[in-house]
DNA sequence: CTTGACCTTTACGTTAACGTAAACTATGGT
DNA sequence: ACCATAGTTTACGTTAACGTAAAGGTCAAG
């Protein structure tokens, strides 16, 4: 029971890495939708979980809009999934676009690996040190 | 045996589905390199395995400016790994969140997924007719 | 009562990745 | 000679996703 039931602002941007600024321009944009108290915004876990959508939806390449259709989507009440055509053929038009991505960072991540690979057999034949993140190695 | 030695700005838009302008803006910010015959760009095979990198890069998410370090990295004569300290270390980074972005498609894809049964369940339920394509159902 | 720490709205600025248009050149066909 | 086609450079326009600054409201602490 260590969740909290809301979250202003500045918690919840800092909680995720962004600004309030950015929260604000979700918000311009219908993608969450605070409360408020008076003036003030007021975000509860229910807006907290569509962040966390919206935030992996733009890792995995989404737009705003995209991410949006598809909150407007799960979100719906009373499961009123209106122009449900367009919308179907949206969700396999990205279902396939994501796995082509997948198969396209896999053959991307084995090409990163073959130069780390060059990378350190050359600097091994150089006898370069590495950097060994901050602290000294010991003498 | 059926690779063209070389192709002109048009046939290489037309085949990856992009504009001539965007070649040329690739090349500007020093992407690819083509020949010239005199004013006229002439596009190698190598240049096109640059492109195909390219346009997977940007499937994936990098930025021009990033696709450009790898194919800095990747296209270097004589293995002169210069400043190789510094693109070991964003080569791991990259590789590190496309890792994450596999994970993140993963949950979106089941998100997606979920979503569209939802939509195929309710249209059943509707009893809404398909759409199948654009040819009319037989009566 | 003023200072500081928050919050707000409004609005102009910025970057990336091209699009679009103007004006020109070179070439091949009729 | 003339036109169409395909190429060129130069340069301004556009969209997305915020950044940044200005100007102001609120409320507790000193």
């Amino acid at each position: 029971m260590s969740e909290k039931k809301t979250y202003s602002i500045s918690e919840l941007s800092e909680e995720f890495g962004i600004t309030p600024r950015t929260l604000r321009f979700y918000e311009d944009h219908k993608l969450i939708f605070p409360k408020r108290d008076g003036q003030t915004r007021i975000y509860s876990n229910a807006d907290r979980a569509r962040l966390v959508w919206i935030l992996r939806g733009k890792r995995v390449g989404f737009s705003l809009a995209e991410i949006r259709e598809v909150l407007d989507l799960y979100y719906q009440e009373g499961g009123k999934f209106k122009q449900s055509q367009i919308t179907l053929e949206a969700c396999r038009k990205k279902i396939a676009t994501l796995e082509q991505q997948k198969k396209d960072i896999d053959d991307t991540l084995q090409q990163l690996n073959e130069i780390v690979q060059m990378i350190e057999a050359w600097m091994d034949e150089q006898n370069v040190k590495p950097i060994g993140d901050k602290h000294h190695a010991q003498l």
